[in-house]
DNA sequence: TTAATGACCTATC
DNA sequence: CGATAGGCCATTA
């Protein structure tokens, strides 16, 4: 199983109306110092339709500058359709939807 | 093989 | 608090 396959599982395994930074699906993949590597692998994402990479997002809870496969409000749109809320500042509420990785609350 | 790039993160000024 | 620099890893040319 190569780099990429792993990341991939780990963001597919990100359950509905919750959210991963970069750095958490790095480490649950196997590296903490993947960051960079899941947003290349986000980047060439060969089955949008299976990963959900609108529910990643950076560490600080805000959305990737770089995300535009239909618009930066697009993102915010998906999240809030699954329930995600947003603070003011127009960042994810880390403190209340960040995914922990292990505890599938939503199954 | 070397050099360059990137949807990041952390530390420092 | 905003800006800058360095480090990290895998992929691509």
């Amino acid at each position: 199983m190569n780099t990429f396959e792993r990341i991939y599982e780990v963001v597919r395994a990100i359950p509905k109306g919750k959210v991963a930074s970069y750095g958490l699906v790095a480490l649950l993949a196997g590296n903490p110092r993947w960051s960079r590597v899941v947003g290349y692998a986000l980047h060439v994402n060969p089955e949008p339709i299976a990963i959900p990479c609108h529910r990643v997002v950076t560490k600080n809870g805000e959305l990737s500058k770089a995300f535009a496969f239909g618009g930066d409000n697009m993102q915010r749109a998906l999240l809030a359709e699954e329930g995600v809320e947003f603070l003011a500042d127009g960042r994810v509420d880390m403190e209340r939807f960040l995914w922990s990785g292990s505890e599938d609350i939503y199954k």
